[in-house]
DNA sequence: TCACGGGCTATACGCACGTATAATACGTTA
DNA sequence: TAACGTATTATACGTGCGTATAGCCCGTGA
């Protein structure tokens, strides 16, 4: 394996289990280099970080192609990821992008809630999944609930490398019992924010009617 | 106000905007004093820090005391604060703490969960929500995934003042939709997991029975 | 009146970081 | 063989950080 690729996955280990506040110098230790030679490899710690990013992306791109079609469960793309062992360094990374918020944070939120609306839509027509109101939005919803819980879950655990197993452990069964039966018992909450959002839309309507700036 | 209560304010102001990084530097320059004064008053950063966390809990369990069981809807204690101009410096702290997974982020997620639990209880005496197979877990997984969801949305608006109500405009539909009706339109996925559990609870009960360690 | 202590400041120390530069080792090509 | 570019290193620069120290200002009590 080359010396540059040797860098850049040792930056995506390193990243992923402390932070992107991790410094150079110990990511050449650990990938066993000179701190120059990063610098030549990448220019920079932000070009290494981009060369991070475009690896993870590949990657995921890559699987999602792979496997588009081929879930059965309510598992999303990235608990797929996480069940397999060599992937967590990239579920790793791709947590830590997401508690950063930049960079490519918002395209893989994007990328993943396209492959869960798919996933979703499928399973409605199948009679699998119940179908929404707004389906894109009902998708979105539910991925930024669920890396949320992840993000937080492996923040909680001070990065420790079971933190995956734990929070399939504490929301295994509640997101089941929820996904199944809900929460409310009527109608009348829905019911209600759906009027007034009608009634707020046809007013917004009816300004533009008068004044369609 | 006296100088250290400014400079505690100016702390949790500057940390929730831009997170722990942020130098004393910048603190004591926007609170108009020394940087020496912080140190004096406080010690070490750290100290600052704890001084935050005890001041922005303090505020929490205030509030929690005045509210207990005056919530109407699905809105949870942040939610609550959230709501309120005055308060939102403290909400931008605690997701800033839930970001970072250390300190007292575990001990707010309690907290929060307990609350949540509570009113969880009273709702399904009330007969508005749906009674838990465990209720505790229930509690503590709406928090994670309502939490989780803050933090990310709020990591990927920059720290954007309204990351709040944008927040809300996303989740608001989807979140009723999801609370009302429930995913999935059936029972399989449910009971199968609950006769999976059931079956290697016994296994590891047959195993403490042999051998009780 | 004078010493004293706490609020407060100015300045400096040491460290880790990202960055920059110069030099070395080495395989490839003319 | 000689020239050259690439991989790689060692060392230094500048900066911002948290921390440390010495001293000033001033109200208070003996």
């Amino acid at each position: 394996m080359t010396a540059a690729a040797r860098i850049r996955d040792t930056a995506i280990e390193l990243f992923g289990r402390e932070g992107f506040g991790v410094g150079l110098r110990a990511i050449a230790e650990e990938a066993g280099v000179s701190l120059g030679l990063i610098r030549h490899h990448f220019g920079s710690k932000e070009g290494l970080r981009r060369a991070c990013d475009d690896h993870a992306m590949g990657h995921l791109q890559e699987l999602q192609a792979e496997q588009v079609g081929a879930g059965e469960k309510t598992a999303t793309l990235l608990d797929q990821l996480a069940a397999i062992e060599d992937y967590r360094p990239f579920v790793r990374y791709f947590l830590q992008v997401l508690r950063s918020g930049d960079g490519p944070a918002s395209l893989l939120i994007d990328r993943l809630t396209a492959s869960t609306l798919e996933y979703l839509e499928a399973g409605v027509a199948k009679g699998m999944f119940k179908p929404s109101i707004d389906p894109p939005a009902r998708a979105r919803f539910l991925v930024l609930m669920k890396l949320g819980a992840m993000v937080l879950q492996h923040a909680l655990a001070g990065d420790a490398d079971d933190a995956y197993d734990r929070y399939i452990d504490v929301a295994a069964l509640p997101g089941l019992e929820l996904y199944t039966q809900g929460l409310l018992t009527d109608d009348t909450l829905l019911d209600g924010y759906l009027r007034q959002r009608e009634g707020s839309s046809e007013e917004t309507a009816a300004r533009h009617e008068r004044d369609p700036s």
